[in-house]
DNA sequence: GATATTCAGTACAAAAACGTACACAGGTTC
DNA sequence: GAACCTGTGTACGTTTTTGTACTGAATATC
C-alpha cells in the first residue's frame, strides 16, 4: 500500500534526494500534513514550531516591512521547505510564509530537527544547500525587482509558480499577483494581457494557463534561471 | 602592544561576539590581510578560496543576472564576514562580492573554515545565525526595490554604509551608487539634491556627508531597520 | 600651466508605473 | 431572479524613472 502522501514521482523532492541514512534519520519524526489554501506556516517575529515539506502546493515566502508593505521574496514547492530560519539557527523568522496553492506535506518539529541537524552532518549539509539556493532566489528577486519591467517580473513568476505546479493551469487572481509583486492589481491585468497577446499565457477568471514556456522563459529572459541552475548544482534535481 | 589589525573598540564585531572557545579555535587560522579598494572577494561560479572578516572597510554582495545586469543585494563590514556561501556548504556563490571601502580584516581558508564549522557546534550556530541575517538584509532589498521610490532606497543604502564606516563622510560616486542600487547616474544626483535639500546630507565632488542621521532615518522609514533589528537579536550588538 | 579625465549638474521627451475610480461579468446566496 | 460578492477590463491624469546627451567643475597627469 502506498504512503499517504506521496509525492509525484519523477518530480524534484528535497527528501528524497537526502542520502537513505538521513532520510532514516529523520523520516520517524515527520507526520502527515494536509496544507489547505491560504495556510499559515509562519509569521514574522512569532517562534517557529513546525519545519513543512511539500508533497504537493505551494509555499510562499513574504517580507514584511515595518510600515505593513508586503513583497515576495521566495517560494516554495515539494523541491524544497519552509523553516529555514531554523536550519540558521535563529529560532524565528523576520518573514511571512503561507501557502499560495493547497497541498499536502511533511511536517517536523523544530527543536527536533534542530537536534537532528546537529547529529547528522550530511543532513545538515544537504538543507544548508538548500538554504543558499534560496537565497539566490531571494537575490535574484531583489535583483529583479530593481532591473526588470512588469511583464518580465510577471514571466519570472509564472515560471517559477509552473516549476512547481502539477498542472499547466494556476489558479491565480490578478489581485494575488500583484500582492506578491508589490504593484497595482491594473498594472497586472494589462501585463497578463500583453503577455497573452503574445500566445505565451492564457488567462481566464482566477486562473492563468501556461500556454508557451519557452516564450515565457524567453520573455523573463535576465530574471529567470539563476537559482534554479544553483539548484541543480547543489541539490541534483531541476525543479521542473 | 596592540594587534597590527584591531577593530575599532565599541564596535560591533562578529568575531568578538564568539565565546572564548569558539575565538580560541578559529583564531590560529586567521591571517591579517588588507583590502584595498575595489579587491575583489568572490566571484560568481568560481570556488570561494578565502573567508574574509573585516576590522574595517566595507564589503559589497552584488547579484549578477544571466545578462549581466547588476545590483547589490547586501554589505557588511566588521560586523560580519563573507563567505556566506562557504557556511552554506555550497562552495561557490552565484554573487560577486569585493571591497566597497578599503579595509582591513582577516582571512580564513574556505576549507579549513568548514572542517572547523563541523566540530565546532557553537561556531557553527554562530555563523548561520549571521546567515540568516544577511538573508534578511537581502529580502528587505528585494522589498526596498519593489516598493520604494529611489530617495527612499538611497537614503537606506547611506544608513547602511554609514553603520560600517568610521565616519560620517562616505567616499562615494552618484556612478557607483547608481550601479548598486540599479537606477541612471542622472537619478542618483537628483536624489541626492533632494536629500541634500532637506539637510540629511552634504555632497561633494567624490563624497557624501552624513548631517541628519536621524532624518534620514526617517525618510527611509519604511526600508531601514528589519536586518539592524535581526542583528541585534542574534548576534547581540547593534551594528551602528 | 596645459591637457586629459573623471564627476556632477541639468535638460527634455518618452516610457513605465501609480492612484483612483467606475463599469461590467461570472459566480454565489438568499 | 434579485441581490451581492469577487474578479476583471478600462480610463485618465499624475508621478516617477528612463535614455540620452551636453555642459561645466574638480582633480589628475604630463
Amino acid at each position: 500500500m502506498p504512503r499517504r502522501f506521496e509525492c509525484p514521482p519523477g518530480r524534484p523532492n528535497l527528501l528524497f534526494t537526502l542520502s537513505h541514512e538521513d532520510l532514516a534519520a529523520l523520516e520517524p519524526h515527520l507526520s502527515d500534513v494536509a496544507l489547505p489554501k491560504g495556510f499559515s506556516i509562519e509569521r514574522p517575529g512569532a517562534p517557529v514550531e513546525l519545519v513543512y515539506f511539500l508533497c504537493s502546493g505551494v509555499g510562499s515566502t513574504v517580507a514584511v516591512s515595518p510600515g505593513g508593505r508586503r513583497l515576495e521574496t521566495a517560494l516554495f514547492g515539494c523541491e524544497g521547505m519552509s523553516g529555514t530560519s531554523v536550519v540558521l539557527r535563529a529560532g524565528q523568522s523576520t518573514h511571512e510564509t503561507f501557502m499560495q496553492v493547497a497541498g499536502e506535506g511533511r511536517a517536523v518539529e523544530a527543536g527536533k530537527l534542530e537536534e537532528l541537524l546537529d547529529l547528522h552532518r550530511t543532513l545538515r549539509h544537504h538543507f544548508l544547500r538548500y538554504v543558499q539556493v534560496l537565497c539566490t532566489q531571494s537575490s535574484q528577486t531583489a535583483l529583479s525587482n530593481g532591473h526588470g519591467k512588469l511583464e518580465e517580473r510577471l514571466a519570472r513568476w509564472l515560471l517559477m509558480c509552473h516549476d512547481r505546479s502539477p498542472s499547466d493551469e494556476l489558479q491565480l487572481t490578478h489581485e494575488f499577483l500583484s500582492i506578491m509583486l508589490g504593484v497595482r492589481r491594473a498594472g497586472v491585468t494589462v501585463s497578463t494581457h500583453i503577455l497573452e497577446g503574445k500566445g505565451l499565457i492564457r488567462a481566464n477568471r482566477g486562473h492563468i494557463t501556461i500556454l508557451d514556456r519557452a516564450g515565457l522563459e524567453a520573455e523573463a529572459e535576465e530574471s529567470y534561471g539563476v537559482p534554479e541552475a544553483e539548484y541543480v548544482r547543489l541539490i541534483g534535481f531541476a525543479p521542473h
